[in-house]
DNA sequence: CTCGACTTTGACCTATGAGTCAAAAAAATG
DNA sequence: CATTTTTTTGACTCATAGGTCAAAGTCGAG
């Protein structure tokens, strides 16, 4: 007996993380979610208190998403025995298997830097650790400045989350992130 | 006798590039911009018929400082002699001293390929081109899929300087881009 | 069938933002 | 100076966007 939320919660979402990674949060309007969802606008908020709460809603989604995939591979599959490779597999094959999540989470990642509001607080944490646990793996195969390594790391896998389909192939970024590992 | 303009034109084109820059294009009002260059918001419909005519603009010059940066430097400057090394070289320094205008464009560059709509061709072109050109240069050290791994090095250059200041260093940029150019 | 709780919506409020315009203020010109 | 031209602004319009609310539909329990 699980909660149901009717669907229609999840319906709202999921068009909230459509609408948001395919343009900014300033340009997304809850007018457009609801056309995305076949809702009336009120309905959005009587499951959810406002746009930024839709937002954060929908942004965790998305992050969730891509944490359970880096960091919930078997460590070894073969190939790619070592962690750090088999940690940027993961990650590139979520940019190739869920781009849009990818998308909003990129889109929007430099809001929680630069508004200093404590209204990102939470999300921004989130993604902080995430980071970490990236540059934690990285740095068993990185000299130094693991942390900053994977946080351009991380930014690289996401920035080409942004383009357009097809414009940077997964297989590009795999390319350069790989190799630059190389001793 | 240079054409005077006034000045009053340039700073609110630099103004716009400033706010442009820190959010984006829905983000940002004509108040906002009005705000920062010391002006009444119609003063600015004097100089400019649109928002969007502004942020033209504004991205253009932003646009043709970084051509200018990565095309402009003599060939051979020492230790960095071949091409597509000093190519990358002049993008990173880019990086380093005019952040402001290559988040501009970086944080715009992916609603050109989003709307369709004819409002921006003429802003893609001159990206496409740029591109373009990175790649020639590129191709001549790389061995194939030129035009896309030149795309994916300048997201990758581009991407950094969305960061909040400090994040990602160009150090840091500059060993993962180099290094994966080595054979 | 009816009552009450939950779900959905039309109509509305308020704020903000792009863009206009006529009039005031400054410069330039004679 | 007086007048014409350019620059600047206060006061608007109109559209859109976030958010509210009371009323209308839906549906299961008694």
């Amino acid at each position: 007996m699980t909660i149901r939320t009717n669907g229609i919660r999840e319906i709202i979402l999921e068009a909230a993380r459509e609408a948001f990674s395919s343009k900014s949060y300033g340009d997304v309007s809850m007018e457009d979610i609801a056309k995305i969802a076949n809702v009336k606008k009120p309905l959005i908020y009587y499951y959810f208190p406002s746009k930024s709460e839709l937002f954060k809603a929908a942004w965790d989604e998305a992050f969730h998403k891509l944490e359970d995939k880096v960091f919930g591979v078997s460590e070894n599959d073969g190939k790619y025995v070592k962690k750090a490779k088999s940690l940027l597999r993961s990650y590139i094959d979520f940019l190739r298997n869920d781009r849009q999540s990818l998308r909003l989470i990129e889109r929007e990642k430099n809001r929680f830097y630069s508004e200093q509001g404590s209204s990102w607080e939470h999300i921004k944490k989130e993604y902080d650790g995430f980071v970490n646990r990236v540059a934690d793996v990285l740095s068993s195969e990185i000299d130094s400045n693991s942390a900053e390594y994977a946080r351009a790391v991380t930014d690289i896998v996401g920035s080409s989350a942004l383009l357009p389909d097809g414009q940077m192939s997964p297989d590009t970024v795999e390319l350069i992130i790989i190799k630059s590992l190389a001793r």
